[in-house]
DNA sequence: ATGAAAGCGCTAACAT
DNA sequence: ATGTTAGCGCTTTCAT
């Protein structure tokens, strides 16, 4: 003690292998070796170089060691909004096996916005991480040409990426199942459902509309788009086309609303408009809603179920199975959706009840 | 086309500054300056770099540049389950502090296992996080010493770190909310109110425990071991413990629940127990929960809300300000909860009910 | 089993 | 306004 190394513990802002190597007597190689578990090390200098890292605190420098070897074990995550259930779902899925890896993740959402969707790819392959799970907010995905000319590896999910843009996605059957929820409040006796969808803008919203004008199509029902409303999630904006559809004068006796938060924000609607807590029957409307959420069991609403943490998982899997060199052909996976009966989306339409109450 | 550059784009992964510099007909430097907006360089030579950049794709790598300046703008968030609301919350509002200080985020989830959360933020400090927002599962933090000495700043959120582990922390009001929420019942007439803990080893678990035994005192009630449930969130546990709790010789009249989870899986419990869809009512017992939920307006659920939101906020604002150089002693903030009456932690117990209504 | 030297791609300090 | 040089902390390659 008291030789240079002890200088050395406390001048920089971290202990470096070579600070170690010093303090341990060896050579800087020999720290490496111990600090990476290679083999080739006599344990008594592994033993002198342990007590070396545990005295001085030291830690590797992942950021030399990335520079030096080009992987990074790391991947990163964009998603729409970590504080909405379905992507913290995923994101919990993606996170998951990024662990099970050895990998680190980088996160970020992206609030609908392309050019924050860009920003952060953008600012993850500065960090050159090796792989990408992107639900793309924009429909242009040209920015990425030069990383995967790199070699990075991107799979989308929930969304497609842009025209011209090859790359693994994972999508849930959106019209598939929109067409399923309309089937089955058809199914119940309504002629008359209107669709409260998110922004005609976000793909699965597109997608869904069209599974439910297939659906009517396929029942011979008219389309009318005085029942259709789209747009993001706001709860006066709901509220007020609520108002109005209700009060018009052939009024709807089902709605299928596009996703979890607009189900949920068309259910404080109703509450609020036909004052009742019941939410699930209020108005004795028919409801089935998109995408699964909390309490649906208890509110007693029939979802059309999509599986965020599926969908999670198998865009990570999709991704380190590139990673681990998979050179194929790009895979475009659809998960099924699946429609949960809870009695919202089983009622009869008012009239056919009011007949036989009558 | 066709010199030497050529050769360089494809040669290795991706082009550096020397193939851009190359490229340009400049030297490495300006090209440094050019891709950080450095000042003192010729419009036309960046433009001709700018060129050279987009054509060969360049994207800097930061793993080099945060080697050379030891900043990596970058921070760490561990939280115990992004799939929670709670902390999805909470992970949104330190997402939005970092984006609007320039900061990228890692983050990862716990999963209440300390070894993890060690795992996590050693991760991120090899990764040279400049600072870390860790709501911890653990109560040993003897491991962050070497990367405080290394002038890492960590600011802990929802519990408190282990003892002898001075930082900021930023913790809700355990004790005062659960309290309240006591106080509330008891106000109500209640005077066998049970507890529905998450397990005694979590720390906001064991506060809200005190919070309503000073309750129960300070009303002169007596406390009751029988009425005390503590333990994870497990479905089928709590329905057993439900039953035994609303079977037993003198059952409580009104509930106050530890958590979201907790709060959840006891309405769904009761739900099936009663047989009832009304869950709000379920059983006429009385329910305070702690910690607000998604349609616990729908559902007239009273809760003793958080804001996870601000503690997100909260926790980001005290470790940017350590970032930007601030060195005053650490704070510890507790903030307020808020009751927020919505019918079930309002009605009388039942005996009271019967009396009067027979 | 151990070590010396080179260099990953960048920025900081110092020329010119 | 532009260029040169050194070196961040590590891994790789090649000695010994």
């Amino acid at each position: 003690m008291g030789d240079d190394p002890c200088v050395g513990e406390t001048r920089r802002g971290r202990p470096t292998m070579n600070d170690v190597a010093a303090a341990a007597g060896v050579a800087l190689k020999t720290v490496s070796r111990v600090v990476n578990n290679e083999p080739g090390v006599n344990a008594a200098t592994a033993d002198r170089v342990q007590a070396a890292i545990e005295r001085l605190g030291y830690r590797r420098n992942d950021s030399a060691r990335i520079l030096r070897r080009g992987r990074t074990a790391s991947i990163g995550l964009v998603i729409e909004d970590v504080a909405d259930a379905f992507y913290s779902s995923l994101s919990r899925a993606v996170e998951d096996a990024a662990l099970h890896h050895g990998y680190l993740l980088f996160s970020g959402s992206s609030r609908e916005d392309s050019a924050r969707e860009r920003d952060l790819v953008l600012a993850f392959c500065a960090r050159r991480v090796d792989g990408l799970i992107i639900v793309p907010a924009g429909r242009d995905h040209a920015y990425l040409a030069p990383e995967f000319d790199a070699g990075i590896k991107a799979v989308f999910a929930d969304r497609p990426p842009g025209a011209g843009c090859e790359a693994d996605t994972v999508l849930c059957d959106n019209t598939g199942g929109a067409r399923a929820g309309t089937a089955h409040l058809i199914a119940h006796g309504h002629r008359r459902i209107a669709f409260l969808g998110d922004s005609p803008a976000i793909f699965t919203a597109a997608e869904r509309l069209r599974g439910y004008r297939q659906a009517l199509a396929a029942a011979g029902l008219p389309y009318d788009e005085g029942l259709v409303v789209m747009g993001p999630p706001d709860p006066a904006r709901m509220r007020a086309d609520l108002t109005r559809l209700l009060t018009a004068f052939d009024p709807p006796t089902a709605l299928l609303t596009g996703n979890g938060r607009t189900t949920v924000e068309t259910l404080r609607a109703l509450a609020s408009l036909t004052g009742t807590a019941d939410a699930g029957a209020a108005g004795g409307l028919a409801l089935v809603g998109f995408d699964d959420f909390e309490l649906a069991d208890l509110l007693g609403v029939t979802v059309v179920a999509q599986d965020p943490t599926r969908l999670g998982r198998t865009a990570a899997d999709l991704l380190f199975m590139r990673l681990s060199g998979d050179d194929g052909p790009t895979s475009r996976i659809e998960l099924a959706t699946r429609l949960i009966p809870r009695g919202s989306g089983e009622r009869p339409p008012l009239s056919v009840r009011d007949r036989t109450a009558g």
